[in-house]
DNA sequence: AAGTAGATGTTCT
DNA sequence: GAACATCTACTTA
């Protein structure tokens, strides 16, 4: 009898989030994220710190970055250049603010559904940006706050975790705290929003 | 392949 | 007003 090759594996509760948000982005690397079923292959994500002035949380709490303030493994939902909808996932301890921003996936479930949002059928531009993952999942203001642990999100960990190479980087798109080599993308992958 | 401009709206100075 | 954790379409090579 052949070995049956799982996809991913155990889902990830609210404890998995509840650490340094350098080490749980390099840990996301290779899992697999959700939306109602649609979604793919985590391969690209950059942590944020209260305590580094790239992050939208250095100022401490304020309306927009509540969510970064409350407890770890929930979503901070935020929209870019008045356009786009980025995803982070919440982690450390609450009241202390830090995530993880979603920058690029896979696509492996539910393409159909993913081309149709992204009105286009290149597969390798589908999720290969943070933009573009929150047209992709259908990510809206509605998500603000939500658990990750609980529907519509699911988490799950990577089937093969040792296996996977992580490569680092410098964040995209930052002025300040731009020396930071907080980027971490699966190696060869060809989904990247951009090459390392 | 690489560069530039325009979109679009919330947050910050 | 300016900046902004970006994307697309269009230009130039």
């Amino acid at each position: 009898m052949t070995k049956r090759q799982f996809p991913h594996g155990r889902r990830l509760g609210r404890h998995d989030f509840s650490g340094d948000p350098v080490e749980i982005a390099r840990q996301l690397i290779g899992a697999t994220l959700l939306v109602d079923g649609v979604g793919g292959r985590i391969v690209e994500v950059e942590a944020y710190d209260q305590s580094e002035p790239g992050s939208h949380c250095y100022p401490g709490p304020t309306p927009r970055n509540l969510a970064m303030f409350g407890p770890p493994g929930h979503a901070y939902v935020y929209i870019n250049y008045g356009i786009h909808f980025c995803l982070n996932f919440v982690c450390g301890k609450k009241g202390h603010g830090c995530g993880v921003l979603i920058r690029a996936l896979e696509p492996t479930h539910n393409l159909k559904r993913i081309r149709e949002r992204r009105g286009m059928d290149n597969d390798r531009l589908l999720c290969a940006g943070p933009g573009r993952v929150g047209q992709a999942l259908g990510i809206t203001m509605d998500h603000y706050g939500l658990a990750l642990y609980q529907s519509p999100f699911s988490v799950y960990a990577p089937a093969n975790p040792t296996e996977i190479e992580v490569i680092t980087g410098p964040r995209i798109g930052l002025k300040k705290a731009a020396d930071l080599p907080w980027r971490f993308g699966l190696a060869g992958s060809r989904y990247l929003s951009r090459k390392f």
